[in-house]
DNA sequence: GTCTATAATCTGATAGAC
DNA sequence: GTCTATCAGATTATAGAC
């Protein structure tokens, strides 16, 4: 990590400091500490602490996304999709790196903080339903539920179990709220 | 509120505070105001910041949970039970004043402060897994899915709700998380 | 019990040397 | 570009008057 120059040690500290901690819970000197770098470099890169929590989340959102489109992308029955995307391997004591900035105050006042952790969950949930749309259009789901309203089921669950989970300092919280959940979606399934 | 004695203000304003900022993000100065007391009060009726915090999460936590078993109890099937906690007035884009704690660094570490929390979302979990168990029990749902893992869905998915809501400034992301819930919800229902 | 005064430390930012 | 030195204000707490 200090290979890579200042500007780029900076951004990454503050993204994972914004997982750990969130906004009001990050200090710029513990950024300075986590990065390595002087004062100096944090100010001559960026305005100040709001510009480069800007740096870290918009990092934090891509990370997201990367992972929701490889899970969601590829083979398989919307279904398999869907259970797929939400089985896969997660940090899940830590978190969801971008839904856990929604409670942090600041973020929330803030338009230039709160704009990419609303685009990365919209563009998340946009994916969800881009699987089922196609599932109904295929045959393979019941179009009992619009796309859009399930999609929001199936990422607030995943949020929610996160903040369960954390709650009981237990993952398995987690697991089961998404046991519960596959358990639901597969009454959709068509089953010839 | 000025009519109540300094330790009844204090809780009151540090719960308030809580709920809006969280707890790295609320600072004893600010309590003291909205208080509107002074420093010797706070430190005469608490050891600091975190013991009037933990009154404060407690205080919390009888609102949410009185809150949810009125929903919760009463008449009707299970499914109305349910639906009719799910639809119960909110402060959506508040947040729930307990989960918002659990993204808390300060919180998830100290035990004195996360336990009240842990504590109330299990005791609303297992109330909601008490009304899914009756429901099956009487066989007006299909007991397709283990009560203890949908009630871990159905609060997450409240829980989710809430961080899609806040991300968007729009609750109407938590009402379509919520409505594809209830959609999912209606197939485990026994139709005669 | 409640208040004000004081203090050590941290926060977010600026100045200016290299 | 990167660094250290410095600063005004906030934070968390203690001391002691009333």
């Amino acid at each position: 990590m200090t290979d890579k120059d200042a500007r780029t040690r900076l951004v990454e500290g503050m993204a994972d400091l914004l997982w750990e901690r969130g906004y009001v819970g990050t200090s710029p000197s513990a950024v300075l500490a986590r990065a390595g770098v002087g004062q100096g470099s944090l100010y001559h890169h960026f305005a100040g602490k709001q510009e480069l929590a800007v740096a870290g989340i918009r990092r934090n959102a891509d990370t997201l996304t990367r992972a929701a489109r490889d899970a969601l992308d590829g083979p398989g029955t919307a279904y398999e999709r869907l259970e797929r995307f939400l089985l896969r391997d997660r940090d899940v004591l830590r978190g969801c790196r971008i839904g856990r900035m929604t409670q942090d105050p600041d973020v929330f006042a803030a338009e230039p903080l709160r704009q990419p952790v609303a685009d990365a969950l919209s563009w998340v949930r946009g994916a969800i339903a881009a699987v089922i749309e196609q599932g109904q259009a295929r045959g393979e789901l019941v179009p009992v539920i619009a796309p859009d309203d399930l999609a929001g089921t199936i990422l607030s669950t995943l949020q929610g179990g996160y903040v369960l989970a954390r709650a009981d300092h237990d993952e398995e919280r987690f697991t089961a709220a998404v046991r519960g959940l596959l358990g639901l979606l597969k009454a959709l399934v068509v089953t010839p």
